[in-house]
DNA sequence: CCACAGTTAGCGGTATACCGTTATTTGAAT
DNA sequence: ATTCAAATAACGGTATACCGCTAACTGTGG
């Protein structure tokens, strides 16, 4: 039904930080390569270096940041090989996920899953994109808590967000061949086929690939290697007495 | 070729905490539900409680450590329903590793594995435990760097942890048999014979699941819940002036 | 003996401050 | 100018200290 994490949590500075870099990552209004300095960003967030840290170890093992020891971080690099290595992954997990749901759907959770297929449905035909990702993002989160594996689902979350982060990164996907998937997805995990919902949902994460890959090379990365990307340092010229006068 | 993390590395006490961490909770000397209080820990550790917070943080990630907010943390459970998932997912993705192994495969990565190969032979037959355990380990993290895909490395490393701590947990499986299946599985990977070293992989994996489960309903878990588990707090009782003197 | 209210202190969350390493600057010598 | 070394400061790593929430204790009245 929800998704959402319990609304009653007083929310951490840490989670604060965490959400909202995680969302200025995919927003790419932090790049793949930029670096990411603890005491600017804490600045920045109105938080202490603490939280904020930490908040940067979680992106790490979302893969949407590299830290290399002693030296700071990153965001992440993301080029063809990177996406090659998410589609290889997706395709065995999302298939279980499927294949899982399948075996151990439920009523409430069946409906649930109708009920964000016609949300995309009803997005799409109005043409609101910010709708059509949250309700498609909702249908894979309903599949996964119907797997009923707290591993699997603590596996795919990061995936979700590096899938996020490629959609805005590629810009875009079909928004009714999505739902004519999903649907099929639906049909399969109801009649409880889990082999049906194996075959579909491979197929489903599949056919994004070669796109996305044919995308992905667009960008040409320039390939940043992390430990050097962290090896300079912003430096404020100091002023002699001389130049101090020189200022505007 | 090695899998040692690069032998220059100063070791932050966060990793040094993390390791230590790790270590107890695989050994058991830190069984599952146990409580983690961070200035305890810390003090044992001769760290402060920075560097061990964000051990902890790493050890959630590996699924060894549950931490619930505000609350605090514990060794993480591990009934028949964390077996079931760990074989569910490993089913899948050491299925992946060793398909993109075979793919991927060079010859000095083959003869790596070759070697530790005949390592985990000769170490059966001197019947040396935990030679037999580094060699096995080492042959499967050979695979995953023969996958060439970091990601899925970064995925199944936590799980391998979680597999010898479940090893530690059940005491042992066949060598022999083991050796056996590594053999064929070495065999389909130097043969490039993708399919088949996917299917070997998986009935590897597969093979194990069900002893394993077996034997993890016999430690019949008091079936922890980890918000309830961090709901106590350990209190020195206060003295009065009276009972100050009765001590001995 | 039990219930309930007030008090104490366990414990996680966070800010601040210091340390060590190392990239940049600076400036003197060539 | 170019090189090289000493000086400076950027930045990650860590210790310490404080805050707030709430569980555990206390003791008073039933």
């Amino acid at each position: 039904m929800n998704g959402a994490t319990d609304a009653s949590a007083p929310k951490s500075l840490r989670e604060t930080a965490y959400e909202e870099l995680r969302r200025r990552i995919v927003n790419l209004q932090l790049a793949p390569g930029q670096r990411l300095i603890e005491r600017d960003l804490a600045a920045e967030l109105q938080v202490s270096r603490i939280p904020l840290r930490e908040a940067l170890q979680q992106l790490q093992t979302d893969g949407l940041v590299v830290i290399v020891p002693r030296r700071g971080a990153i965001v992440a690099p993301f080029g063809v090989d990177e996406v090659r290595d998410l589609f290889d992954v997706r395709e065995s997990l999302e298939v279980l996920a499927a294949r899982l749901a399948a075996q151990r759907a439920d009523d409430s959770h069946l409906t649930a899953l109708r009920d964000q297929l016609t949300a995309a449905r009803s997005a799409t035909a109005r043409d609101d994109k910010p709708a059509i990702a949250a309700a498609n993002a909702a249908f894979h989160a309903v599949i996964v808590e119907m797997s009923g594996s707290p591993l699997l689902q603590s596996m795919l979350q990061p995936l979700a967000t590096r899938v996020q982060w490629l959609f805005h990164l590629t810009k875009e996907r079909d928004p009714g061949q999505q739902c004519d998937e999903h649907a099929e997805l639906y049909d399969a995990i109801a009649a409880g086929d889990a082999d049906r919902a194996a075959e579909v949902a491979y197929r489903h994460v599949a056919s994004g690939r070669e796109p996305s890959l044919e995308l992905a090379e667009h960008w040409s990365a320039p390939a940043i290697d992390p430990v050097e990307a962290t090896r300079t340092r912003q430096r404020t010229p100091r002023r002699t007495d001389r130049s101090r006068n020189d200022e505007a």
